[in-house]
RNA sequence: GGGGCGGUAGCUCAGCUGGCUAGAGCGCUGCGUUCACAUCGCAGAAGUCGGGGGUUCGAGUCCCUCCCGCCCCACCA
């Protein structure tokens, strides 16, 4: 709270500036965010999705860290030990990345700074700008706890690392091989599956002829979309059973530009069907091709260098040439040589690095990798027998699909920021050993070691983040307190890289699932509906809508925003009209609380609001927040935020703004007598403090700020702690919601008559109310001065019927009433009769088609009773409604 | 080649297990210096819920099909 702020000195409009800041030092301050092991009875507990060290913080970061302050704060209030773990990725690639691209503005390249100096670098690189995504969440609201900052690369995780590895190992899961991996040659390293981005491209397919060897002009003709790959090729394959080829089985091509003789091979994975039936194989380059050399025990010559530039392994001709030089000239040459048949436009997917977006070649290479199947099993189990649930659902179908297709994980890298791998191989004898620790010397023979010098896919230590976090492996009192987590809040892009491992991760090492509910929320998009992204200069940075707006108009309006499942549009080139919700809403707050402060004294905000003399608009505007509270708190245990944010907007701006304040303004003054006031100001303090409760989660400043400027209360009182709202049943009050209804929709009337005559608003006029229900009798009798004022009325009258004969405007109410404002020289006859017969027409449709309905026995034998109540309840008011309005219409009519 | 998502007012989207006289915000039109708020108030116009078929007493909601966007997965050269 600004210093010793009275209400009298709010100002009229919000300012988030100055109150934000000294808020969030309050809390940290009283360590608001922290949760010792030792007390937590009750966790709840979300690990952050650790933000890269080279990110800077984008609008994806606003929304996702939204998401999890909400459900933090929530369950805070709650009463649950809500605790929030933050931290960062060392994120391999894109941090060597990032510094290597510093070095070479300075000329030089990593390897002129050797393996050491090159990771001190990158280390002083993290230590100054790694820091600040974490500082900027800060300024978003986030209530981490902040004492349990985690670094992927700290000394604990570090730890984690090896041990998983190592348990791996022993367990026969992780291996070393030669594979075909996905090989990105700009950043020189192999890739998973996953981090290889397939993406649809025009390329060509070429068909070359292979001459039959020993057989003058006989040729065969093969397909390829990466001609170069010739040069490594050691078969060709047919199907066994193709009539038209297999005969050829067991003969021999001469390799065009290479010379080399090679077999032709019948193979049950060639497609007849398809073009030639002829497959060149180049086991080096292919997966498949790769999987028949091994069947057929071919020979894997790779000819490419780490770069994508050809190796020795090629002719002469195409040495150091770069990949697609050397297609351009392959298929030259080819061509020179009457071998080049077609060359056609082809549209295939191919894989881009998720780095740096090069082109990835497929390549033969050494690696290590871990076997999957055995891990996915239980995983895919949690899932199957409900113990780990998606939010929205269909995502779990995605992850049953990847978990049931699992294929094993390479996770060397060939990169110098990360992990080391935990492996060293002898120089002396076979030995490899695996270890925890850094071993002197070969334990067989006491050779020297050297260890692997590859690191492991980052992403090796970031399935292991909800519980590395924690302390394991070694057996903390956080882990025991705090695993397993609840909550993973996330985008669905890294539902396999992280998620689906991390359950996998969870299950294997730390005993347990590391969280029962994964949460997915949609992308954010520009105003064209184009992803946001650097590249595309179409971001926008939450820090800057921070300080035009307030953190808590970024939060309203994300929330807001971001339906479960669906993606959210922004305009970043009009930042005002995208967070206008949000900064309209936090102004209507802060002013509603300004008028309600300036009306209530410290006694009003401590009387219990069911002990004083209650009126109509104070049953109504309980009974409406204990609805409203329901709804909210049933929307975020569902993971329904924007049906909170929703709710709790509609009643704090229509119902009690609109409709609450503008009825007990006049009894706030005591012109109604105290009991009155009185009344009024305890609902008012009341349900006042329980709808900043309900908007804590979503807008904790401006909560927070204006909870404490409340009557009675002090800086040592914080809204964040709770308690969450919990009104008593006896609130709900239907009767006063239908009264309130009918207030409602005759001053609704009653303005909408005013206006269609164009009646000047300052105009004081007489309404009479012709027959209406006991129950809105009493409405009215109850709150005649608020209607009068709302409806700027002069007098009210009720009537046995509405004045025949009179000028006037007529209107019909639901209820069966009938509306009548007595205006000679205003109401023109014409146009009152042409209202009258629309209004008449639209009745009649809908009365009709109730009708239908209720004449049909099968909707009223089978239909829930409640729901042909209603129906008939819907006849009833219509059939009178009906009658109305044909009267009146008979009276124009006989004008 | 599989799988998924979306198509509801001019725009951005809600509408969950079928009961809706289909909503919100913005925009638009008209009115307004009512003492919390013009970052406001009041009123209004605006929708064949993508097309067609089906199930049902009843369909924006379920099924089929077609059209149009988008996404994910996939080793057809």
């Amino acid at each position: 709270m600004s210093d010793n702020l009275t209400h009298h000195e709010l100002s009229a409009r919000y300012d988030p500036t100055g109150i934000e800041a000294p808020i969030y030092e309050r809390w940290l301050g009283r360590r608001a965010f922290h949760v010792p092991a030792e007390t937590a009875q009750n966790p709840y507990v979300i690990a952050i999705p650790p933000p890269n060290v080279t990110a800077a913080l984008h609008m994806g970061h606003g929304l996702n860290n939204t998401i999890q302050d909400v459900l933090i704060r929530y369950m805070r209030m709650r009463g649950r030990d809500a605790m929030w773990i933050p931290g960062t990725d060392h994120a391999g690639i894109a941090t060597q990345n990032v510094v290597e691209r510093e070095l070479a503005g300075e000329g030089l390249s990593r390897h002129d700074l050797e393996r050491d100096r090159f990771v001190q670098r990158v280390w002083e690189w993290v230590d100054q700008y790694g820091s600040t995504i974490i500082e900027q969440l800060k300024t978003m609201g986030c209530s981490c706890d902040w004492d349990r900052t985690r670094f992927t690369l700290d000394d604990g995780l570090s730890r984690a690392v090896r041990e998983v590895f190592v348990r791996l190992y022993e367990k026969g899961l992780i291996y070393r091989g030669n594979y075909i991996i996905n090989w990105c040659p700009r950043c020189r390293t192999a890739l998973s599956n996953e981090e290889a981005e397939h993406r649809e491209v025009v390329g060509r397919l070429y068909h070359i002829r292979y001459p039959l060897a020993d057989e003058d002009g006989q040729y065969v003709v093969v397909a390829t979309t990466r001609p170069e790959t010739m040069l490594g090729d050691t078969a060709v394959a047919v199907h066994p059973d193709d009539k038209r080829t297999r005969h050829l089985v067991g003969r021999a091509v001469a390799l065009p530009l290479v010379g080399r003789r090679i077999a032709i091979i019948g193979d049950e994975y060639v497609d007849p069907e398809f073009g030639s039936g002829f497959v060149k194989v180049t086991p080096a380059h292919d997966p498949n091709d790769f999987e028949i050399g091994v069947r057929h025990d071919l020979r894997r010559v790779n000819v490419m260098n780490g770069d994508a530039t050809i190796n020795e392994e090629a002719p002469e001709a195409y040495r150091g040439l770069d990949r697609f030089v050397a297609r351009d000239r392959v298929v030259e040459d080819l061509d020179k040589l009457g071998l080049l048949v077609t060359v056609e436009d082809h549209v295939h997917s191919i894989g881009h690095c998720y780095r740096c977006n090069t082109i990835v070649e497929p390549r033969l290479s050494l690696q290590w990798f871990v076997s999957m199947r055995p891990l996915a099993e239980p995983a895919l189990a949690a899932y199957r027998e409900g113990r780990l649930r998606f939010h929205p659902e269909r995502f779990g179908g995605t992850y049953e699909h990847w978990m049931t297709n699992v294929r094993d994980w390479c996770i060397s890298r060939q990169l110098w920021w990360g992990h080391r791998i935990p492996v060293w191989y002898c120089r002396d004898c076979e030995e490899i050993t695996v270890s925890r620790e850094d071993p002197a010397a070969c334990g067989v023979c006491g050779g020297e070691l050297d260890q692997d010098p590859d690191v492991l896919d980052t992403w090796f230590s970031s399935w292991l983040w909800p519980f590395s976090t924690l302390g394991w492996p070694e057996e903390t009192a956080d882990l025991a307190t705090f695993y397993p987590t609840h909550t993973l809040s996330t985008a669905p892009e890294i539902l396999f890289f992280w998620v689906a491992r991390m359950v996998m991760a969870g299950l294997e090492f730390a005993g347990d699932l590391p969280f029962t509910d994964v949460l997915l929320h949609g992308t954010v998009r520009d105003a064209q509906g184009r992803r946001m992204s650097k590249s595309l200069g179409n971001g926008i940075d939450p820090l800057e809508v921070v300080n035009l707006f307030g953190a808590d108009a970024m939060r309203f309006t994300l929330v807001s925003a971001a339906a479960l499942g669906t993606d959210l549009q922004l305009d970043h080139q009009d930042l005002e009209s995208s967070f206008r919700v949000g900064r309209n809403f936090a102004n209507k707050i802060w002013n509603a609380v300004r008028f309600a402060l300036a009306n209530v004294t410290e006694a009003d905000g401590s009387t219990d609001p069911m002990t004083t003399d209650l009126e109509l608009a104070d049953r109504w505007i309980l009974s409406r927040f204990a609805r409203t509270s329901e709804t909210v708190s049933g929307a975020f245990d569902r993971f329904r935020l924007h049906e909170a944010a929703d709710a709790a907007y509609q009643f704090v701006w229509g119902e009690f703004c609109d409709w609450y304040l503008e009825l007990v303004k006049t009894r706030l003054k005591g012109e109604r007598g105290e009991g009155s006031r009185k009344a009024a100001a305890a609902t008012l303090a009341s349900v006042l403090d329980g709808w900043l409760r309900l908007l804590h989660p979503i807008m904790p400043f401006i909560s927070e700020e204006l909870y404490c400027h409340q009557p009675g209360r002090t800086e040592e009182d914080t809204i964040i702690a709770g308690p969450w709202p919990a009104p008593p049943e006896r609130w709900t009050d239907p009767e006063a919601e239908a009264g309130l209804d009918a207030l409602q929709e005759i001053v609704g009337a009653v303005r909408n008559l005013r206006s269609d005559y164009g009646i000047d608003p300052s105009r004081r006029i007489d309404v009479v109310v012709a027959r209406p229900p006991a129950a809105v009798a009493d409405a009215l009798a109850a709150e005649t001065e608020g209607l009068l004022r709302l409806g700027r009325l002069e007098s009210v009258r009720l009537a046995e019927a509405a004045p025949s004969g009179e000028p006037g405007a007529h209107a019909v109410l639901r209820s069966g009433a009938e509306l009548f404002l007595p205006l000679a020289g205003v109401v023109d006859v014409d146009r009152e009769r042409s209202r009258v017969s629309a209004e008449l027409e639209r009745v009649e449709g809908l009365l009709s088609g109730s009708r239908r309905k209720l004449e049909d026995p099968r909707f009223t034998d089978q239909a829930p009773e409640e729901v042909v109540e209603r129906e008939r309840e819907k006849r009833r008011s219509l059939e009178e409604r009906h009658a109305l309005l044909v009267q009146k219409r008979t009276a124009f009519g006989s004008q």
